[in-house]
RNA sequence: GGAGGGAUGUGUGAGUGGUUGAAACAGGCGGUCUUGAAAACCGCUUUGCCCGAAAGGGCAACGGGGGUUCGAAUCCCUCUCCCUCCGCCA
């Protein structure tokens, strides 16, 4: 959410910015001006009338006292309360349209983003590795149910479509890597391990951008009723990312970076209706309903966080490159940036079974966006007012799709998978992934 | 699920209808003293919004929402959360 006085002040601005993304999305600021002039004038009339019954009622409390007569002071309250009323009436209804237009419209990008209108305008930062050409490769999913460790099938019976069941090798093959990207982060990259509660509140959701907007992307549960459009502090979502909770932890909170700022990484299953994407990535894991995903999330200083940014996709990306997966990296263009950030780098996973490159992680800086929302600040050193933090997040990594991008790139003639070197350790010493049926091994 | 207690500023914690936006203490910041530090002493120390060029003035906020009243942190209703005990339970 941006600032009322900011937009107020820099209405041009904001404009011009929100037009990069999109012209609909400049197009909500349409109503603004005359909505906050109508605000502010209701406001100013209603504060003054207050002002006349807060003197009326210290006159009162004082006559009363001498014990003089009160009736002429309740005869003029009295015909107060009624106009009070009404304006205050008009004065919400302006302020709520307001709010609904701030909490509506995204974040503006950084200048270093680049402008553009789709996907298609997205910049490659850098590649890393060569993609492998590998003969006959296979899609993951065919290499996954033959080597009997993904099965579709059992998942779509017991829970539906974009669901899948990991067994044996191939349910430690998901805590390996898990595991090694955790201690990666930990041990090398200064996060603190965080493991948070997986439902989470709709004032949470509110705070990190997912509500109001985007509502029909989220699993809802019913145990108190249905969602009302209102951010309740006692009903239940399943989260789409660990963004959401981890972000949340400091949520109207005063926090301390005067020793730095602060680092969280956690290991968490994550829950998306898939709402608008009927038919695509229809088989595989590339699109679940479940996933589950080591997210990373810094809490920073304005001055720092670009920095951050980078060092955060940096910290991605390392997990990458001891992975021996080839990537790329890219700077979203404004036009397919999502609503609460202003700078976003995707890394995208050479997956030979596909011949093509597809997202495994995104990392972003909305600075003080969600901040803001969530009333999340620090005291700068010295300084005696209190200034929203910058937050950012990123994926480190979806540990499903590095799965799968392990499955494709490891892929060998014979039909089995090498392990990583680096996951050797993290399988039990297990470095081939061969045919097995719910976990023994078959010819 | 049952019974009871509670929610106040950065923290602890007073305050049960009229200079209480809020005591006190702690913490933080500044100052005096000191070679320096500590101690002691003095001062400052919530946020949002509205009017205003500014100086300054005003409105609102004591978990959320609603009500009573000329006036609510204080009384009533309601919701949420936390704590204690009982029940149930991985």
């Amino acid at each position: 959410m941006l600032d009322l006085g900011f937009v107020r002040t820099n209405l041009a601005l904001v404009k011009e910015k929100l037009a990069l993304r999109s012209a609909e999305t400049a197009a909500l600021l349409d109503s603004f001006e005359p909505l906050d002039t109508e605000r502010r004038a209701a406001i100013t009339e209603v504060e003054t009338l207050k002002a006349q019954r807060n003197a009326l009622s210290a006159q009162f409390g004082q006559l009363k006292r001498e014990g003089k007569d009160i009736s002429e002071i309740q005869r003029q309250t009295g015909s107060l309360k009624d106009r009070i009323a009404e304006l205050e009436t008009a004065a919400n209804l302006a302020d709520e349209k307001l709010q609904t237009i701030l909490q509506t419209i995204p974040n503006l990008p950084h200048d270093s983003v680049a402008k553009g209108s789709s996907e298609d305008e997205n910049v490659v930062v850098k590649t890393w590795g060569d993609p492998v050409q590998i003969q006959d490769a296979k899609p993951h999913w065919e290499i996954g149910e033959s080597l009997g460790i993904l099965d579709f099938e059992r998942a779509a019976k017991i829970s539906g479509a974009r669901f899948v069941v990991q067994y044996g090798s191939g349910a430690r093959l998901e805590r390996a890597l898990a595991n090694f990207m955790l201690d990666l982060h930990v041990r090398e990259h200064g996060y603190v391990e965080v493991l948070p509660p997986t439902m989470v509140n709709s004032r949470s959701l509110f705070s990190t951008g997912q509500l109001p907007k985007f509502a029909e992307d989220l699993f809802h549960c019913d145990d108190k009723g249905p969602y009302t459009g209102e951010y309740q502090d006692s009903d239940h979502w399943l989260i789409p990312t660990a963004e959401v909770p981890l972000t949340n932890l400091f949520r109207d909170e005063t926090i301390d970076l005067s020793n730095g700022n602060i680092s969280f990484c956690a290991y968490t299953p994550c829950y998306r209706a898939e709402a608008g994407s009927h038919g695509r990535d229809v088989r595989g894991m590339i699109r679940q309903h479940q996933f589950q995903k080591v997210e990373l999330v810094k809490f920073t200083t304005p001055e720092t966080s670009y920095d951050e940014h980078e060092a955060l996709t940096r910290n991605a990306e390392t997990v990458l490159e001891k992975l021996g997966l080839p990537y790329r990296r890219m700077l979203l263009c404004t036009g397919d940036m999502g609503f609460s950030s202003a700078k976003t780098y995707d890394l995208e996973v050479w997956l030979p079974g596909q011949q093509t490159y597809r997202e495994i992680s995104s990392c972003s800086n909305v600075e003080s966006f969600q901040a803001r929302r969530a009333n999340i600040r620090f005291k700068p050193a010295g300084a005696s007012k209190s200034e929203y933090v910058h937050t950012l997040n990123g994926s480190g990594l979806a540990v499903g799709r590095t799965y799968l991008a392990v499955l494709e790139n490891y892929q060998q003639p014979d039909g089995s998978v090498r392990v990583p070197e680096v996951l050797v350790p993290y399988m039990g010493g297990e470095t081939v992934l061969r045919p097995q049926r719910f976990g023994k091994a078959v010819e």
